[in-house]
DNA sequence: GGTTAAGTGGACAAGGCTCTCCACTTAGCA
DNA sequence: TGCTAAGTGGAGAGCCTTGTCCACTTAACC
């Protein structure tokens, strides 16, 4: 993450203020309310119109992006400490936490990073990065004997979006809640347990940051049509879903 | 529930085939595409013109309060089965599992869950009965000594929403991602798990089932205002969030 | 101070949604 | 068969979004 973020440097003194008044206004918006704040609502806020907003940022998906892409970087390197603790149990146990607790604190973060945008791309080196640490650290945790051999590191996607579930309400509640949950979380991951589990979800680290699913671009399915019943052949091509 | 929904009890018998073609395609397209499908693609799928659906259902809730009302009571009679098993672990297990399955099979009911309509009055009965069963499964289970102790009946919301935030992608992944969770959970639940816990979350089963948060009335909070910068008093007016 | 390219804001286009209105059709009954 | 209340479909109102356009303003350099 440059100092000066590249989208803003050979911009005039005023436009840079404005710039950066936006992105600190749209991560309060997304954090309190989450990702569907209006772009009008961050635009006047951030006392500036749409159209400068529009300016700096030409979608929605790529304020979105710079707004959280220093979070993702948080994240990751909340794995690189995790990798340097000499008790790898502890070092996972902690990164969980603080992944799970950074998520809950903030609305928009936690869709943000469950949906995912491919386009991120100066993440997108990061995030294979950090995948294969995290599954370096969950190596390391089974060979301590502490984290339960049959965990997938794809679990942790699992165990994010379950975190994602229970974040509602204010940011008090969602905090006790996560804080709660990846207790009983984590005391299910202990290598003591004996259940043995059903297969690992198809829900991989990489299909998740990668899903078409996303909040500003929700999943929609063709229409499918009608599978009975008198609908005529002829309503069928108003492109409606 | 009656034989015959309380809606569709004077209608003339064209009107009660084309409610019923209403509701049954308003449950598969929930279920497969969530709660957020147009009402205008309901009706088109079953054949009539929206001002029909408007007709049965005043508004976009109402129907989906009917078409998950039985569902609402299936999730009801699952935790009073779970009582009469003998074995109070098994039925806890078990009844949780079920409804997990039934939440992840059906992307529009576990919204409508945890979402939940006040105004769905006929369940509202039901609903405070099946707090308390699960509360009586939860103490026989505790009894028997294979219930953790700290558990609270507080914590089933906490496991619902967990679950709903596993639900994405298609159906078989959905419900994978869901047993595999459930799983966890579920060995996290066991008495022989010595971790403390932090202290329960304030989502209570009744907080969540009366939450004003809804998929179709999105939980929106007043604009507070911008707290710093040049913003005019006078652009304040607009009603803008 | 004057020039000018960069920056700006507000109106508006395009398209989505829920829900309403009203002229037309039809089931049910004598 | 013919009457009538019940039922109907489609157009469109009203509101929300994201994103564009263009006449105006202003920072930065001479």
């Amino acid at each position: 993450m440059p100092a000066v973020p590249e989208g803003a440097l050979g911009l005039r003194a005023d436009a840079r203020q404005n710039r950066d008044r936006i992105v600190e206004v749209a991560r309060r918006l997304f954090a309190d309310r989450g990702l569907d704040v209006p772009m009008a609502t961050i635009a006047r806020h951030a006392g500036v119109g749409v159209a400068t907003l529009y300016r700096r940022f030409p979608t929605k998906e790529a304020l979105v992006t710079e707004v959280f892409a220093d979070q993702f970087e948080a994240c990751v390197s909340v794995v690189d400490d995790a990798l340097a603790d000499p008790d790898p149990w502890r070092g996972f146990c902690t990164a969980i936490e603080k992944i799970c607790g950074m998520h809950a604190a903030d609305r928009g973060f936690s869709t943000a990073f469950v949906a995912a945008f491919p386009e991120a791309i100066e993440i997108e080196r990061e995030r294979d990065r950090a995948i294969q640490a995290f599954a370096e650290l969950t190596r390391r945790a089974k060979a301590a004997g502490r984290l339960r051999a049959d965990f997938s590191p794809d679990d942790l996607a699992l165990l994010l979006m379950a975190n994602c579930g229970v974040i509602t309400g204010s940011a008090e509640e969602a905090e006790a809640a996560s804080r709660r949950l990846v207790a009983y979380l984590l005391s299910a991951l202990r290598a003591e347990q004996a259940d043995p589990l059903p297969p690992p979800a198809r829900l991989s680290l990489h299909d998740v940051l990668n899903s078409p699913a996303s909040a500003t671009r929700p999943v929609r399915r063709a229409d499918s049509g009608p599978t009975a019943h008198q609908e005529t052949t002829a309503r069928q091509g108003t492109g409606d879903r």
